[in-house]
DNA sequence: CGCGACGTTGATTTGCCTCAACGATTGTGG
DNA sequence: CCACAATCGTTGAGGCAAATCAACGTCGCG
């Protein structure tokens, strides 16, 4: 069964006995989604936090000249949300889209909120999986204020190997903040080498 | 009494009551800081979560040329650490350092996790803290990745304004990802219009 | 007093962007 | 399943943003 992927992604913190995975499965929602297809879009209230079971999605933010710029991607066992918009109910500055056809589980706030009070290990393991997202995103944040453009493609391409096939390169210059045309240049760069 | 803004902190979150306050009171170690002085240093481990209840502290980066990188400020009402060496005992990459005289409270992992079993309350608090503080990252990376120079030191000073008079531009610059020449540049050309 | 950190300016160089063009690939509707 | 459209990857010319390096005056501090 495909839930056992949700259940399993907290074998890398407390995992859940029988009980805990029966009362969370009782609150997700179970989603297919596809290619292309929205999850959230910009002033919509991010109502779910969701966790990718199968595919893989983007979070960008659109400036004002219409250019995206990616803030993360999420594939298999990723959770994502719009933070600011799930917990203060603010619109979202954000869409969150499939690049793949997916399967997800999505959790509502006053579900999430349940899970909570009802048992503090996933209180702990929801503070955990925060934690190791701001992990990555003090790592990208040290990047992007100390390393070239080259630097910043050869750490992606150590961090995700598992997402470097399946994405365009249009997208990481997007996540990399720099144009798809510069990136091209500096993979003929590494190339010669 | 000066513990009283670390009581006054949780009242952002799920404010505490007598019990809890002197719970927490219990478990944290109240230190005085000078100029200067480091509370973390590259390859020691993090031992302690940190408070600060007076002053102002730089949690920076050096690269291999020797060039700090400003990742965090923290001033009265802020916490700072180094989460991967607190939370998985790895020697720290980050220096911590006192810009301005400071008082601290400080709590290790073991009572922290003692605080986190004993009440649900404080890992929910302690959520939240970290919550907020991976909303500051996310924006600082989307800042990093879609915005000039100009357009960061201005939303610096717009996010930060209790901080602009107590650093140097030297440090601002630093946290900017721009050389101290440049951000002198960029003042200049803001005066003009 | 003297030294070191700071802020600024200018000249030069470099990293990266913009715009335009093109073939190759992918996706899609008929 | 094919034909056409859209997206993608690449290249090159030119321009701009920001770094580098050097110099100099100011200020706080020991």
């Amino acid at each position: 069964m495909i839930i056992e992927k949700l259940f399993s992604n907290f074998d890398n913190y407390l995992p859940l006995n029988s009980a805990e995975k029966q009362d969370l499965a009782g609150r997700v929602i179970q989603r297919k989604i596809k290619r292309k297809q929205f999850i959230l879009q910009e002033n919509d209230i991010c109502k779910h936090y969701t966790f990718v079971a199968e595919g893989c999605f983007k979070k960008f933010q659109v400036d004002d000249k219409g250019t995206e710029h990616n803030l993360q991607f999420a594939a298999e066992g990723d959770w994502l949300m719009e933070i600011v918009s799930f917990y203060l109910e603010k619109p979202s500055r954000v869409y969150i889209e499939a690049i793949e056809p997916s399967v997800i589980f999505q959790i509502s706030k006053p579900d999430l909120y349940h899970l909570y009070d009802s048992n503090p290990k996933f209180d702990r393991n929801f503070r955990v999986i925060i934690e190791n997202r701001l992990v990555e995103t003090e790592n990208r944040v040290l990047q992007a204020i100390s390393s070239t453009a080259e630097e910043r493609y050869l750490a992606f391409i150590k961090q995700y190997p598992h997402l470097l096939s399946r994405l365009p390169n249009t997208q990481i210059a997007s996540y990399l903040g720099i144009t798809p045309e510069f990136l091209s240049k500096v993979r003929k760069d590494l190339l010669k080498k």
